[in-house]
DNA sequence: CCAATCGCTTGCAAAATGCAAGTGATATCG
DNA sequence: CGATATCACTTGCATTTTGCAAGCGATTGG
């Protein structure tokens, strides 16, 4: 298990603050969803239907790097750009987002699940 | 169940994004963290180690009220004051607590778990 | 070569957050 | 009873974050 890089701004010694404190906002959890449906790309991270602003999304995936989150490397689809994965740390979030997506699902009406976890896309392969 | 009052700004159909439309920042979940915690008072919620503004904690309460997750009621400890309740709504989000907690318990130094469900604090009563 | 797309960055307006200081009602104590 | 402290907020304002639109160099497809 590899610890974060920058311990950030805590809050509290609670473990809920201080998760709250890496992804408590409206835009990474839906980032990190992204990656488990096997997005890798910007630019399709980008198109997810929320719409999330180009520089947010930036700033967004740059936060999760240094929090050990996600990992960028070189694209081998297309030269000079970043591919994204997440790490096992990342990817251990799953929980946090099917509660989340289950109780989206029970209580929010006009809600539909229609992602699914990409295997294929979230197989250890380096980590950071 | 009891839907929401205010559909509020949906960004997308997906439940993980309208789950974090009405519980996606720093704060409410530390607040529905405390009222499981027991507590109840406007006093004892912003004296949480984590010193949310008070301006804050008023702003949200009023979105939890207004989200159906929580309820103000006349307090029998003191005159013209509200106390503050989780309804049902409110406490189906416990696996998003604990799944918080446990992933910040797992991946983040430091962390420690001291707080309990108090079960007398949240038995039914009232709904809205 | 040329146009379209990609992966960002920049500038700026708007909204949210944080801080400190009120305010009026109640409780507490002598 | 009266003075003081506390409570539950509200208000005003500075700071930070967000959102939007445009721009920009590199890359790709034709």
């Amino acid at each position: 298990m590899i610890p974060a890089r920058k311990p950030a701004a805590s809050r509290s010694p609670c473990p809920v603050a201080s998760t709250l404190d890496l992804i408590g906002d409206k835009w990474t959890l839906l980032i990190i969803r992204d990656l488990f449906a096997g997005k890798s790309r910007y630019r399709d991270l980008a198109r997810s239907p929320e719409r999330i602003a180009t520089n947010i999304l930036a700033a967004r995936l740059l936060r999760l790097q240094s929090g050990g989150l996600i990992i960028a490397r070189q694209s081998p689809q297309r030269a000079g750009s970043s591919e994204y994965r997440l790490t096992a740390r990342g990817r251990s979030l799953l929980p946090v987002l099917e509660s989340m997506r289950d109780w989206g699902l029970a209580h929010i009406p006009g809600t539909a699940a229609n992602i699914r976890v990409n295997a294929a896309a979230n197989r250890e392969s380096v980590t950071p």
